[in-house]
DNA sequence: AATACTATGGAAAACGTTTTCCTAATATTT
DNA sequence: AAATATTAGGAAAACGTTTTCCATAGTATT
């Protein structure tokens, strides 16, 4: 294997004459580096990952910390698509990204471990491994790093998520354009601080005369289906339902199913995410989605900017909502002369 | 940030010392290697990663190549939780794994400049990036890989995937051995080799006096249905049919559904591989599936070994598929008097 | 003609480990 | 008691770059 000594010797240069010849130096005449490349090229000299990333003091990589297979691989669907993203962005900057996956209790350790070893130049962490205490260490100790969602707690911590509230405004204003005035919500339990941010977004936005109803749940689709039939047998006909994730709204949808009722013809159902199943279901599902692949080319170049200045003032970083219309919403006619 | 030379002289030794102890040379008296590791703790050592790499000459590091975005993130639902069984076996041995998104394009001059570059210690490469051109380069340079899935040409590469025909066995043998004696079989086209290998699987374990008849067409929910429309509008009853794939079981279960045909009491439906919307459909999918993180698993140590023994001889690697009965199959009655 | 720049390229330090080789001390064997 | 083997630990080389600092020669300025 040729080493940079070999295409020195055979160049009749020295060594740091290669090294700034192939790095760019402006130092080094246009003949020299013309030379040294010739060279190089000959010889199939490929400078040397290792000791390059020790002779510079950047890694020029990122690790993606995320939780235990259990914990994330099934309930995120998107992950891997963001992953690639955030390779995507790296790989313009000539940064890679390896991965880790990390229980809850060790990603303090492991985060000072990976800095502190110089492993690394930063960190991508998803949320659902983000403590109170990694938010002190990250921010103590300035290590560059994302959040991949939002944490829930307040914290100077840098994140990037999509914007669920703006979602629930999108929703309901698409309905509300569509003419819908009564409009009923299926939520999950108020724990859960997407769905509370999603319902938070469509009421701001649900104006007079609208009449909404909301209910909730658990997230399954046993639960949606539930509670899409309790809807259903209530005397106050709704004309639209918003269901605050895929699952409760594939439930809904076999709740309308059952008891005859023609989605979108008589009841518009709009939900928010993009799970696989949506586009599959009868009918496909119009849904306020993002593009997860760009939220991960997003924390990438943000993670990069971290990296080049530490000093960076916090920002985080909502992406914004695209409205997916397929097949589940449509014109709804009782209310024409409200709106004419 | 405290190096090594700290560490030797707060503990009153050499550098090389610490190095021995702390990685547990025998050389090393057990009260020597106490005091190092006391000293190492109260200063907060951590050893230089960039400098341990650089100084071992191994990376403890692999690459795992897939194709673009376009072409693998969507079509392959399970690719974060195969990642997840590579990181974790890699994990256990102290090797990390950094992800590499490339063209097919540039997958040959890409594993070069990884692997002389001594940027990894080995590559995991997806075979929809595989080439004849790669497969020469990585045998004629002994670098060590396994490819994720089975590259379609004969080559001495070291594959892991799914065992395709044998998961067609074991369908077949199930629907039989629940009574079942008219089988139809819906296939993709046939340039889809998974679809041929699973074909082939269940023709040869379908015996006399066993009927089956196959029909095929592109893999989508669209043709699926009209392939199941097609056969139930045949005048020879089936009993069960068999789908390659999820996408035209889907579609199959709209066929039977719309014809008011009961699933699985009438006709069973069985198919392979586990897509997010298998559990989701009604009633939910009986499927011939593999552990896809268990695939990464064996797929992580696999390349630990070959990378420990370069020379070790050619070997690929099935998993073994497990039958997942859920509610799309049950016991046939037309036949009882055939089975007893 | 003397001085100050500028452009180019080399020498050598630096990066922080691991690992090889050697020495001194101690234990064992003859 | 001498010879030999064994053990613990240190000195220094090695890993292959990047980068800093300096030297030289040529060019511009006074």
């Amino acid at each position: 294997m040729a080493t940079i000594k070999d295409v020195a010797r055979e160049a009749g240069t020295s060594i740091s004459t290669v090294s700034k010849a192939l790095n760019g130096y402006y130092t080094i005449s246009e003949e020299k580096i013309e030379l040294v490349k010739q060279v190089a090229e000959r010889l199939g000299y490929r400078p040397n990952a290792r000791a390059q990333t020790f002779a510079r003091k950047a890694t020029r990589s990122v690790v993606l910390l995320t939780g235990l297979k259990k914990d994330i691989a099934f309930e995120n669907p998107h992950m891997f698509e963001i992953l690639a993203g955030i390779e995507s962005s790296l790989r313009e900057k000539d940064y890679s990204v390896t991965l880790r996956h990390c229980d809850i209790k060790d990603v303090c350790f492991l985060s000072r471990e990976i800095m502190s070893g110089k492993s690394a130049d930063g960190l991508m962490i998803h949320a659902s491994v983000v403590t109170k205490e990694l938010s002190m260490i990250l921010c103590r100790e300035e290590i560059p790093h994302i959040v991949i969602g939002k944490p829930d707690f307040r914290s100077n911590l840098c994140w990037i998520d999509n914007n669920n509230e703006l979602s629930g405004e999108i929703a309901a204003r698409r309905l509300m354009e569509l003419g819908h005035r009564k409009i009923a919500l299926i939520g999950s339990l108020e724990d859960d601080r997407i769905s509370e941010d999603r319902i938070k977004g469509v009421l701001s936005e649900l104006g007079e005369p609208c009449i909404a109803k909301i209910i909730r749940g658990d997230s399954t689709i046993e639960e949606g289906e539930r509670m899409g039939s309790i809807l259903l047998s209530e005397p106050n006909k709704i004309t639209a339902i918003i269901c605050v994730n895929n699952l409760l709204a594939v439930g809904c949808l076999r709740a309308l199913n059952e008891k005859g009722i023609v989605v979108p013809d008589d009841v518009s159902l709009i939900t928010f995410d993009e799970y696989p199943l949506a586009k599959y279901t009868i009918p496909p599902l119009t849904t306020v989605s993002i593009d997860v692949y760009d939220l991960g080319v997003q924390a990438g170049k943000l993670l990069l900017r971290k990296i080049k200045k530490p000093e960076l003032s916090i920002q985080s970083y909502s992406t914004l909502p695209v409205l997916v219309e397929r097949h589940t919403t449509t014109r709804c006619l009782l209310f024409e002369q409200d709106t004419v």
